[in-house]
DNA sequence: TTGAAAGCGCTACCAA
DNA sequence: TTGGTAGCGCTTTCAA
């Protein structure tokens, strides 16, 4: 049912308000909104509010968001800050974070952060929706360290999450044992009978890259294999070109590598073609596992073998930390600690008799 | 510079509002107002305008959104819904579309589209996004129908643009030229010397994949070739697997194809598996062609040939024509009529003398 | 030219 | 228990 205002040009309509709700079920706005809010402390008639309800759904009414915003002083919105789309990781982190913000009634805003690339339009991405107070809070996934948009986060004094990321000034952060994941992953290399296992990183300086090269060490350290430093490059970012090039680097340095665990896939990808053009045939010179998985690692030749790590509840469990946060709980730094998963495919071999 | 409200706890601000700003500049509230609108009618002394800009500059002050789109009933945010994060066609669109949005002074709300797996948190994204009145109408770049979607769009009579897509519903689209791709992506493979061309479609009814296919018919009889019904295959959906399936079909139906133009990038690269699986070398036995093109492209073996359509451009038009319509403008179908660009890698040769 | 004031839709307080 | 009402921050009309 629709409302329409006799004036209104081109068939107009005017989205149902609470008072049209009250009218038609008779009763006064203020006992419309305590009902639709589930106010606790209301005792009236079971036939009153079924009425209410009644009315509620017959003229589809939903709260506006601006008056509702204004009034309550927060906005029932997240924002999520992801580098780009174009990593499928980032998919499985937002449905999580989407899951269950649907569930505790937020809706979250997704944005990327292109301020890397352009500057100007950071202001109108996530800071922007913070400083019109479109949402209460954010999450912040993105993987780059970016003081700018640091500042203005500080500046703007919201509550702010980290994303698998941990940063000197937030005090909030929601990871994922990324340690045990690069761990489990070079395990299954050792297991494999490999020694000479090289790890190729991600950039240098990000905490990512720096827990999964120490779950790297531990796990060759407790098999009593010394990684040499030559066995260990950093990529420039996490692109897929940036593996190939840092791939280049590695195997020109460390000739000797029969094994190498790989930040994540994309890195592998660019590895995958840096190997080939040095002449080394995956898996039989060369066994790699890397990190996450995604449908991609089942078509590429070979299969690339996966440990991939709670992405999905990640994204849930950061959620629950911001709303914690919005309540006045204090900022924590908290582990997500299932077990990773593995997925053996191809790409993983025993090292040839040499 | 911060406003402490004396009993907040734990250092709490409060966001500086148009009232701070006119007592710190001496002036009353609305014509702060006036001036940071922009509004054209204002004449007043330049100092007092630089007053009250300088005022605003000092304080930080930003308009709070929900006050704003109280007074004016809408919500200077558009939402944009996309099928997904992994595809990075989307990105580019939706870079298209900030871009075009931050000149504009709207936010862009992005959203996937979950409703095809979960039905229930689709209500919880761009539906309910539009009934609380977050954005005044919707960009719709999903790639698959979704009835219960377009009926609730419908119900909700917001503006709505499809994006790439045309609907029977919606009467405001925009369209790149995906049958001219297809086109010069066949002409390429004709140019080559191939005559036994089969397509890999996308999905049958996706309006999408029907141009493609179109433009690849036109291209085989403009060269007298006449394209064989067991030489096209549809895809189920977009998938990498989905590829990889329509692809062991296609070729066991049509053992005679010396090249195959295949509707999107990550078709292609099932294709490339299903290919080598059937013994298949690409480009000697097969040359591929594919729409789009993204990083990974460069790093399938071979490189994958591609041609490309102005996704950027896109998104801007799809911003504009939509703001048009908050306006009061009239529905159309737009066609952005850029070339599409050919990027050259290594998977088309001439066929093999036979 | 400038300022005062009404009111957008909602919630929560307070009075009855 | 229920209903009236003030006011969130902003824009815009209207009066001075």
């Amino acid at each position: 049912m629709r409302i329409t205002t006799g004036y209104g040009d081109r068939g107009e309509v005017r989205r149902p308000t609470l008072r049209d709700v009250a009218d038609r079920a008779k009763v006064d706005p203020s006992l419309v909104s305590r009902v639709v809010n589930l106010d606790e402390s209301l005792r009236i008639p079971e036939s009153t509010r079924e009425r209410v309800l009644l009315a509620v759904k017959e003229i589809g009414y939903r709260p506006n968001a601006a008056a509702r915003g204004l009034r309550m002083q927060r906005a029932n919105a997240i924002g999520l800050v992801i580098p780009n789309l174009s990593n499928p990781i980032y998919s499985e982190i937002a449905q999580g974070a989407q899951s269950e913000a649907s569930q505790t009634g937020y809706s979250i805003l997704l944005t990327t952060d292109p301020s890397l690339e352009q500057i100007p339009a950071a202001r109108n991405s996530m800071i922007g929706l913070l400083a019109e107070g479109r949402v209460d809070g954010v999450l912040l996934a993105s993987g780059t360290s970016n003081n700018e948009l640091m500042r203005h986060l500080r500046d703007l004094d919201r509550p702010v999450v980290m994303v698998n990321r941990e940063l000197p000034g937030v005090d909030a952060a929601v990871t994922v044992d990324d340690e045990r994941g690069a761990f489990v992953a070079t395990q299954l290399l050792l297991g494999n009978g490999h020694t000479c296992i090289g790890h190729l990183m991600g950039p240098q300086g990000i905490d990512t890259s720096e827990r999964r090269a120490v779950g790297y060490r531990k796990a060759m350290n407790d098999q009593g294999v010394v990684a040499k430093s030559n066995w260990i490059a950093h990529s420039r970012s996490w692109g897929i070109g940036d593996g190939y090039t840092a791939t280049l680097d590695l195997l020109d340095r460390a000739p000797e590598l029969t094994a190498i665990f790989v930040s994540n896939v994309s890195l592998a990808i660019g590895l995958y073609r840096a190997a080939s053009e040095r002449g080394y045939v995956i898996p039989v010179d060369l066994s790699i596992v890397a990190l996450h998985n995604y449908e991609i690692t089942d078509y590429l030749l070979p299969p690339l073998t996966t440990v991939s790590l709670p992405l999905h509840e990640l994204g849930r469990t950061a959620v629950r930390h911001l709303i914690s946060l919005f309540k006045g709980g204090e900022p924590e730094r908290l582990r997500i600690d299932a077990e990773p998963h593995v997925t053996l495919r191809g790409s993983v071999v025993c090292p040839r008799e040499s």
